[in-house]
DNA sequence: CGTAACGATGTG
DNA sequence: CACATCGTTACG
């Protein structure tokens, strides 16, 4: 472990890398250019080909195949489509590594590319498996294409970003496995990895990889990783950013290898003594201490250690929290009173219609001419019902919307799961438990279809409605015509109840949520200046000489 | 650090 | 041109 990694892999490199070119040397990052005949490859500096030269380039032959076969000859590329070509020439230098035009040749059907080894499983895959998260998101599958990525099954083990590879439980088990055989090409491995690696091999240590699997390499398919990176990296820009990231990445690994080497090396691992105070026992094994009784000790001894400071620190300064939260609560039961003020307000309401309503059962119907004062308007006027949209009767139109809302409202369910739970309150929530959906209804009970009707009407009823002079005084006189001919006031106990029913919904839930806010400031004050707050966090004056602004203000 | 989102780019 | 999917970035 004395010998740097740099060395270590240089050294390594040489002994084991494969020997390329006239020179027969190893690839060193320099631009390299393969025969097409022979397949090996050569440095382009040796040969006198440069990587402008060879963009115009199509077939290369080298010397020797030249000689050996006359008829070889270097072909290049037209002008025109040079230019056209661009993208070309970067897919190719992408992906020129010896095996991938070997691969070319051979005519593999399945195509490789910077994310795709074309050789596992996921890669020779063709059917998007229609079942995980990227495939819910195409299009196809009925998805919002946000996410745009390839389906999980088909991401490949090799070469695609970890992230986005099967996260199935037992896809990934044979993920593993096709890892170990795959590995070899993946690009992630760079040379900080490599030398890592190197000293894993030597050290067989294991330091606490991100990755659990481990790569089988040979030297050769290091080289051949290498290469892709370079050529592929090549033709961005220098980018100072990442490198010293990576730079730093590769300082925590070196330091994480120093440290598990010193550990290991003394085989004191797991031989600590116990931090209890006064203890010369040696620690359990993972704990830090020989005892529990050595634990508490520590941990008391620290209270007592650090607890009357921070509480001297504390009552240097007043507490704002603690004024801020004073005015709150006083805020609160303020408005907690309103509400309750405005609920027995409404309770007085509802007692109050109930007894108008009571009142107007005992009117007399007066049989005769209101029949006839109600004919002679609203001649050619025209209404659509609001639910069903038919044209209607202005005549009847009230009682037809009402009808038509209740049938279709009543063919859907508005519930919750919990029960209504309101003391003291009457004929509120209509709750009726739905078994199937295990819901409580809860619409206002008064105009909830679903689980009511609106009951029949006896002949003799009379509508009863409260009569009203400019909309809002009361005349005192009430409806008198038949409840089942009166279009004008239908249903109208129904709506006024539902009036009150709502109001006093609405103030209930505003005493919930005023209880809820009491609640939060008194958890918030009661846990204010705790024994854990206190030794977690300390209040700093940083000038004592000066007065704290903020509670001047407040005062 | 992982995830979601989305512009960019490759492909048929 | 539409679609597939990749790389980058903001965000939590």
């Amino acid at each position: 472990m004395d010998h740097t990694p740099a060395l270590d892999n240089s050294s390594m490199e040489e002994e084991n890398a494969p020997l390329y070119c006239i020179c027969r040397k190893p690839d060193i990052n320099c631009f390299m250019i393969g025969c097409d005949s022979c397949n090996e490859w050569f440095h382009g500096h040796c040969i006198n080909v440069t990587e402008k030269m060879a963009k115009a380039i199509r077939e290369w032959y080298c010397k020797r195949c030249q000689d050996k076969d006359p008829s070889l000859e270097i072909k290049y590329r037209s002008k025109k489509n040079r230019e056209k070509d661009g993208e070309i020439h970067r897919a190719e230098k992408r992906s020129s590594t010896p095996d991938f035009k070997l691969e070319k040749r051979r005519g593999s059907k399945v195509k490789r590319s910077a994310r795709m080894c074309g050789e596992c499983e996921p890669c020779r895959r063709t059917e998007d498996c229609a079942q995980c998260d990227f495939c819910k998101d195409m299009k196809k599958f009925g998805g919002p294409n946000k996410i745009r990525q390839k389906c999980r099954l088909r991401q490949c083990v090799v070469r695609a970003r970890k992230m986005l590879r099967v996260r199935d439980e037992e896809l990934s088990l044979r993920e593993r496995r096709d890892n170990i055989m795959h590995r070899r090409y993946s690009d992630e491995f760079d040379g900080n990895e490599m030398e890592l690696f190197q000293q894993y091999k030597e050290q067989n240590l294991m330091w606490g990889s991100e990755d659990e699997d481990v790569p089988v390499f040979s030297p050769v398919r290091r080289k051949k990783a290498i290469k892709v990176k370079h050529v592929k990296r090549r033709e961005k820009k220098f980018d100072k950013k990442k490198e010293s990231r990576r730079h730093k990445q590769k300082q925590k690994h070196k330091d994480r290898i120093r440290h598990n080497s010193r550990v290991d090396g003394r085989q004191v691992g797991d031989l600590h003594q116990c931090l209890g105070p006064n203890c010369i026992e040696a620690a359990r094994p993972n704990s830090k201490y020989c005892s529990e009784d050595c634990g508490m000790k520590l941990a008391a001894n620290r209270i007592y250690e650090i607890l009357p400071q921070r509480i001297q620190q504390w009552q240097q300064s007043p507490c704002v929290a603690e004024e801020q939260g004073r005015k709150q609560l006083e805020r609160i039961r303020r408005e907690q009173q309103a509400a309750r003020l405005r609920l027995a307000e409404m309770e007085r309401r509802f007692h109050e219609l109930e007894g108008i309503i009571a009142k107007a059962k005992q009117q007399d119907v007066q049989q005769d001419e209101e029949v006839s004062e109600t004919e002679g308007e609203d001649t050619d006027l025209q209404i659509f019902c609001v639910s069903c949209s038919h044209p209607i009767n202005p005549k009847v139109a009230l009682r037809h919307m009402e009808r038509c809302y209740a049938k279709y409202e009543s063919q859907t369910s508005f519930g919750s799961i919990f029960p209504t739970r309101i003391e003291g309150a009457t004929r509120l929530f209509c709750d009726v438990y739905n078994p199937q959906s295990k819901t409580y209804c809860k619409r206002l009970q008064v105009l909830c279809p679903e689980h009511s009707r609106d009951p029949k009407v006896p002949v003799d009823e009379v509508c009863g409605c409260p009569l009203v002079r400019n909309v809002f005084e009361e005349s005192g006189e009430f409806c008198r015509v038949s409840k089942r001919k009166c279009n004008k006031h239908y249903c109208w106990e129904k709506l006024r109840r539902a009036e009150v029913d709502l109001e006093r919904v609405r103030v209930w839930y505003k005493l919930d949520e005023l209880f809820e806010q009491e609640r939060n400031v008194r958890t918030a004050m009661t846990n204010r200046a705790g024994l854990l707050a206190l030794m977690l966090h300390q209040t700093i004056q940083h000038d004592p000489l000066t007065t704290d602004l903020r509670s001047n203000k407040d005062r």
